[in-house]
DNA sequence: TAACGAAGTAACTGGTTAGTGCGTTAAATG
DNA sequence: CATTTAACGCACTAACCAGTTACTTCGTTA
C-alpha cells in the first residue's frame, strides 16, 4: 500500500499531472502545431509513450489542456464573490480581474488564439465548458440590472456584449505586446505601461454602463 | 521587347505577385508553423524553387506577406480622410473603417496573431512600417484634439490607448469568434449580429471621448 | 505467492516537409 | 544570330515528427 508522502516508484495521477502541466506550456509557447510531443514528454520527464497511453493523441491532449484552462478562468471568476459588492465595484474588480489573470496567467491567450485559428473545433467537443460560460454573463448580468436600481449604471446595455469588451480591452494589449511595442514605439510591458493600461480600461467600462 | 497585355510566357513581376497572394492566404489559413511551402507553390501556380529564388525562405516570405499587409491597412486609413470632418464624425468613421477592414480582410488577423506567436521577431526586421503606424497616431491625436476645441471631447485621453482600443474591440471579436461562438452559444458572425457590435463599439468609443 | 493489469521504457517506422542541385528554356543584349 | 542572363522545373535529401511495437517492471489482489 503507497504511504501518503512517500515517494512512490509509480503513480499515474502524478504523471498524468506532469505531462498536462509540460503540454500547457508547450502549446502556449508554440501552438498546437509548432508544439512537439517529443518535448512535452521531455519537461514532464514522462515517456512519451505514456502520453499516448493517458491522452491517445495530441489534440485530444491539446483539448484537456485547453478545457482545464478555461475552467480555471471560470472557477476564479465564481470566487470573486461580486454580488455583495455595490454595482461599480463589482463591475471595477471585475475589469482588474480579468487583467491581472491574463497577466499571471500568459499561456491562456494562446491556447485560445491557437484553439481559434484551428476554428474551435476541440471546444466544439467539450460540453463541461459551456455551463461555466453561462454562468460569467448572468454575473455580469446581474451587476448591470443592480447598478440600474442603484441610479448608478443606464439600462439596456448587454451583458454579452459588455462582457465580450471587458475581456477585449485586455486580451488585445497583452496578445498583441510584442507587434504593439514594435509598431508604437513603446515598452508594452513596463509596470507603468500595465498600470496606465488597466487604468485606461476601467475607465472605458465604467464610462461605457454611467448614466 | 514584351508587348503591354500579351500574355508572356514568362513574368517574374506576376510570378512573384501570384506566390505572395498565395502566401497570404496559407500563412492567415494555417499560421506560420502550420504552412506548406509545397500548398503555396501549388496555389500560386509556381514551382516551389520559385519560392526559394524571390524569397530566399519560408521566413522571409512570411516577413514579406506580413509587412504588405500593415502598409495595406495604414494605407488605407490614410485615404480615409479624416481632417475634413467633425471630431465626433471623424472618430465614428475610423471605428467603422477599422471594424469593415477586419471583417473583410480576415487574413490580417490571423497574420498579427501568428506574429505574435512568434514574439515579432519577424517585424523587428522592418522598418518601413514603423513610420506608417506614427502617421495613424497623430491622426488620432489630431482628432481629438479638434473634438476638444469643438467642446465635445474632454481632454486628457492618451491617442495611442484611444487607437489600442478601437483596434482592440473589434478585433478580440472577429479573432475569438470560434471559441465565443461556443461559450456563449450565439452566432457571431450573422449580420444582425455584426451590426449590433459595431454598433456597441461606436458606442463604447464614444462615451470614452466625449464629455 | 502467483498471476494479472497497469505503469513505464527504448527503439523504430512511415510519412511529411523545408530546402537544393542541376539541368532546361525563354527572353534580353550586342 | 550568337551569347548571356534570368525564369522555371524535376527530382532528390536530410531532418523531423506523430504515433507504434515489443518489451520490462512494479503493485495489487485472488
Amino acid at each position: 500500500m503507497a504511504v501518503a508522502g512517500k515517494t512512490k516508484q509509480r503513480d499515474a495521477e502524478a504523471t498524468r499531472a506532469r505531462i498536462l502541466a509540460a503540454a500547457k506550456k508547450e502549446f502556449a509557447k508554440n501552438g498546437l502545431g509548432g508544439a512537439r510531443v517529443d518535448e512535452i514528454a521531455e519537461r514532464a520527464k514522462a515517456n512519451k509513450r505514456m502520453i499516448y497511453h493517458y491522452f491517445g493523441s495530441k489534440e485530444e491532449l491539446f483539448q484537456t489542456v485547453l478545457e482545464a484552462a478555461y475552467i480555471d478562468i471560470r472557477t476564479a471568476e465564481r470566487k470573486l464573490d461580486l454580488e455583495h459588492l455595490p454595482a461599480r465595484e463589482a463591475l471595477e474588480k471585475l475589469v482588474r480581474f480579468t487583467w491581472t489573470y491574463y497577466l499571471k496567467n500568459p499561456e491562456f491567450i494562446t491556447l485560445v488564439n491557437s484553439e481559434n485559428l484551428h476554428r474551435g473545433r476541440h471546444l466544439k467537443k467539450s460540453d463541461v465548458v459551456t455551463s461555466f460560460s453561462r454562468n460569467l454573463v448572468s454575473m455580469v448580468g446581474d451587476i448591470l440590472e443592480r447598478g440600474a436600481d442603484e441610479g448608478v449604471f443606464r439600462r439596456g446595455v448587454d451583458p454579452t456584449q459588455l462582457n465580450i469588451t471587458i475581456a477585449a480591452i485586455g486580451y488585445y494589449y497583452l496578445t498583441n505586446r510584442y507587434t504593439g511595442s514594435i509598431l508604437f514605439e513603446r515598452d508594452y510591458m513596463s509596470s507603468e505601461a500595465l498600470d496606465e493600461r488597466l487604468q485606461f480600461n476601467i475607465d472605458t467600462v465604467l464610462r461605457l454602463v454611467s448614466v
